[in-house]
DNA sequence: GCCAACGTTGGC
DNA sequence: GCCAACGTTGGC
């Protein structure tokens, strides 16, 4: 067999309205473990579906609630795979141009491995240093699947040290 | 609830 | 291929 290349571990941020899924709801899910359905974006798409890796490291952040704010840490346990909501008439995430031939989106499955308490609120981070560039600050980012760079990640995993 | 910013759609 | 209209996102 040939052994398997393993690339540097990398990082992103998953955003989620806590109403409809939060980060409580994937720590309560069996194995803590859950596909990552309903992103209808071409731009996270890509990234779910050719980019993120099993193994990689990511920051659940909760939007449209008060405070918003990053509250978790999960990680990538399966690579992408049509997102099967999208077949599904009665899911509010349904795509009738989406076919099981073809599909147009895709998940990744995600398991939680710890909450941060307290929460890293938007706030927060638009103080940082070193977090200028981070694509969740910028304005108008509306990304709901995006990259964090490995210094990004370190600065704000030294927040709750 | 408002609305700025953004992504998508579709007429031309 | 342009771009106006429309729908959505998401902070405030």
């Amino acid at each position: 067999m040939p052994e398997e290349k393993s690339q540097p571990r990398q990082y992103w941020l998953l955003k989620t309205e806590p109403t409809t899924f939060s980060f409580d709801d994937l720590w309560n899910a069996p194995k803590r473990t859950s596909f990552w359905d309903g992103v209808r974006n071409f731009q996270a798409r890509n990234t779910l579906r050719d980019r993120m890796k099993a193994g990689d490291l990511v920051f659940i952040y909760h939007s449209s609630t008060d405070p918003t704010g990053i509250v978790g840490v999960a990680e990538v346990v399966k690579e992408g795979y049509p997102d099967h909501t999208a077949f599904d008439p009665k899911d509010p995430h349904y795509d009738p141009k989406s076919r099981r031939e073809s599909p147009t989106w895709y998940m990744v499955d995600v398991k939680a491995l710890r909450r941060i308490d307290p929460i890293i609120t938007l706030e927060e981070l638009r103080q940082v240093k070193g977090l200028e560039k981070m694509v969740l600050l910028q304005r108008g980012s509306r990304l709901s699947v995006q990259p964090v760079t490995e210094s990004e990640w370190r600065v704000i995993e030294g927040l709750r040290r």
